[in-house]
DNA sequence: CTCTGTGAACTGCTTCACAGCG
DNA sequence: CGCTGTGAAGCAGTTCACAGAG
């Protein structure tokens, strides 16, 4: 869910969506060496028709060979540099513990424009302390920190009683957009883009449609 | 991204994915003991006009009060009675890496659905210690588990070269959908449900709106 | 004949407009 | 009046239909 108030709808906000899965598929084919792919085979991945992929690639500007399809290299190398220039930010990670581990140790988020550049913990016992290749500071390093790097994303992984007072620190620096993994709805300015990560969310889709389709074998 | 085929589109998808967040809403202003809530103030956490709201609720057959709203109290049951009508569903979780830990012991999983009742895992190592409330069972026990306990959900922790291998072990002994958080995308039957969690997929969209924003106050 | 590329038609989600109730 | 509830209108995203390139 977003607080980011609209001003910047120019892509399609389900195209953007797309986007990392279309790299993540060509990823793999990559390493299994095929050297071209249909909009077809992209589509069944997805929900959509065939056609949506192509509207989709044509955005990033990239050309594919008709009867051929799109060349595996070239798309992906096309939406690498694309990715590149349209989305990298660094970003400072707050909360050391075990979904801020996995976030650290997640393979690719730096592919997907997104460069931690250092990891922060309320708890000093946990300072100095390494996880992944970082040295877990001190909040007190924030302040220098943010600035030396021109960080302009925040990532909270701290306990929801911590989230919205970690929250009201990194804005009051200057940080411009919260990732925020702690279940709860922090208040933020106006000009702080927000992004919630509601892992729950994921669990009843899933059950919702596991539902839906056992229904529908004991329907009519 | 869903390979769900699109059997049960019955209710609105971007309804589902709302759902869960104005639970947690209303569980906060619970907390606070606000006794009722209008639909304005929860469009304030989204992207869409307060109509849409009230739409959404209509959905769930709770209804509201005019000139006072809804009751806080009255609205989060009605939720939590609908969800745990029609979401919910026993899983099981295979990897109890640092990920496997963070959505075992992240709170509230339960309450949107899902119920994790056992943990898996290949390593040998792991196997008996425990992790939350559980311990780590040896994937020979998986059979025996899912038959008793009636597991339709696999959630998927594991690294990116043993995800296939697992997803085709758990689809094989009746599994009916996978959540996967491994950073691939895995083949599966037209019968099974599919979710890719791809937190990258967050990240590109967070870069995204921010350079915008920046763009934008460089921009005329 | 196959697969891309794209304007036109369509579907479904969102907003508008306004009736209804306290 | 304030806020819900809902049919009608509007719009974004998807699919259809077909031209074009190899």
């Amino acid at each position: 869910m977003y607080a980011e108030n609209k001003l910047f709808k120019n892509l399609p906000e389900q195209y953007l969506k797309r986007i990392p899965f279309y790299h993540q598929i060509l990823s793999e084919l990559a390493l299994k060496n095929e050297a071209y792919v249909s909009s077809r085979y992209l589509a069944g991945f997805f929900n959509v028709d065939e056609t949506q992929i192509r509207k989709d690639i044509s955005l990033t500007g990239y050309k594919g060979k008709p009867k051929y399809g799109y060349s595996v290299q070239g798309l992906k190398e096309a939406i690498e540099a694309y990715l590149g220039i349209n989305y990298h930010n660094t970003a400072v990670l707050f909360g050391a513990g075990k979904l801020g581990t996995a976030l650290i140790e997640y393979e690719g988020l730096a592919d997907y424009g997104l460069e931690i550049i250092a990891v922060f913990d309320n708890n000093p016992v946990k300072i100095g302390s390494p996880v992944g290749h970082f040295n877990i500071l001190s909040p007190s390093a924030l302040p220098r920190v943010i600035r030396s790097f021109d960080i302009g994303i925040a990532i909270l992984t701290v306990p929801k009683t911590a989230a919205q007072e970690v929250c009201d620190q990194v804005t009051a620096m200057g940080i411009k957009a919260i990732w925020n993994f702690a279940p709860l709805q922090l208040s933020v300015g106006m000009d702080v883009i927000l992004r919630n990560e509601n892992l729950a969310a994921g669990a009843a889709l899933l059950s919702y449609y596991l539902k839906k389709s056992n229904h529908r074998q004991e329907g009519p």
